[in-house]
DNA sequence: TTCTTGTCACCTAGGTGTTAATAT
DNA sequence: ATATTAACACCTAGGTGACAAGAA
């Protein structure tokens, strides 16, 4: 079984179109479960065959879609382990990297700025090494987990001004962007802890107050 | 085959006897190698059934080794990995840490404050996935290396103040330590370049110039 | 006395959106 | 025009020895 962190904020991203930064070096998103297996990898497929564009602030179809990458899968460092493992603590995909160079070497994921993409999440069993399932080969269990709230456009720069704001809002790294002034602070501070709330009473083992998306 | 990282360094603080900082936390050490196998593991064993105390500038027995907790090992974390992936780079276990606290549940490798250890380097070959390996259970190819110069002794303060000294010139977070009068700076900045050709002749695929001990 | 602990300022390392410049 | 890049200030996260206080 697999359960999505902090849904609450995936949703309103999803409400606004979420967008993922690509670079050439390649940029981390961060997603987080828990489940109940041996092995995890994370792939994108895209979600249609078009390109995008954004004008007069909403996103529109802008032809058809590149031809994409074939895509790649990111196995998750901690993989393999046992489930009680994987149980043990919230799972984080923060070593994952975006890229649009299609000449990427680092292993990152390979997409295609200005196309949507919905990320998967695959769980394997791995068999407990007897001769059979090697030989064989047929014991291999796969498990396909898909969160629709996660679906996103990928961009070079942000084009949403309330996408950027949301994640100025909700990622940590960005904290230096929070504008606080004197007189604003207190509201600020009241909004936070609002928003932390809901994402705690969501998911009460999460003691920090934000996530990275 | 096994080459140990900056050797001239190790020699140099082997010479003033090494001394390892142990936590209640845990602390990192760093070693690095070059290696042509398939899983990496390091642990530490006593040199001797002695305590030890420093006194008059100089490490004087103090009676009788404290019981030894049995020796835990460290996997290096990019195990198992095929050889030609070990060889890529230079192997690094900063991730290794040392502790005192015999009640450890972080998994670091404890240790007794003043007492002599010399870790050792254990190259693990993991056959191929066939039934006979796994079932007979005979094909563990087992290989310790053990550079004499990377004993030491574990401390929870440093002793010998050239140790400290060393430490601050040649570990990076330790910056913040090195004098650098106006008036100093430029013989400081030659003796470090005098020291950082020599880790270079010795190393030549390290470009970066300063390393963790 | 001797050894250990906890806190601190000072670093490294790297993840953020911003912004101006560049590419297409 | 539109999309991308590269340098930047501002953060998080965590590794250093110094130092003072505490423990044995």
């Amino acid at each position: 079984r697999l359960i999505i962190e902090s849904k609450q904020l995936w949703d309103e991203f999803d409400q606004l179109g979420t967008e993922m930064i690509v670079t050439k070096a390649g940029r981390t998103t961060k997603y987080a479960q828990i489940l109940a297996t041996y092995m995890l990898m994370v792939d994108f497929v895209p979600l249609d065959d078009k390109r995008y564009r954004y004008a007069f602030y909403s996103w529109v179809v802008a032809g058809k879609a590149d031809p994409h990458c074939p895509g790649r899968v990111h196995v998750h460092p901690d993989s393999p382990q046992s489930g009680a493992s994987w149980m043990k603590n919230v799972v984080s995909f923060d070593k994952l990297k975006l890229t649009n160079n299609l000449l990427d070497e680092n292993g990152h994921i390979i997409l295609n700025s200005m196309h949507r993409y919905q990320p998967r999440i695959h769980c394997v069993y791995l068999p407990p090494p007897k001769c059979e399932d090697f030989i064989i080969g047929q014991t291999q269990n796969f498990r396909t987990f898909i969160f629709q709230e996660t679906k996103f456009i990928a961009v070079t720069a942000y084009q949403n001004h309330r996408i950027t704001q949301l994640k100025i809002a909700s990622n940590p790294f960005a904290k230096g962007f929070r504008d606080c002034d004197p007189e604003d602070c207190v509201a600020e501070v009241l909004s936070h802890l609002n928003s932390n709330q809901r994402l705690l009473r969501s998911h009460p083992r999460n003691g920090t107050s934000n996530t990275n998306i």
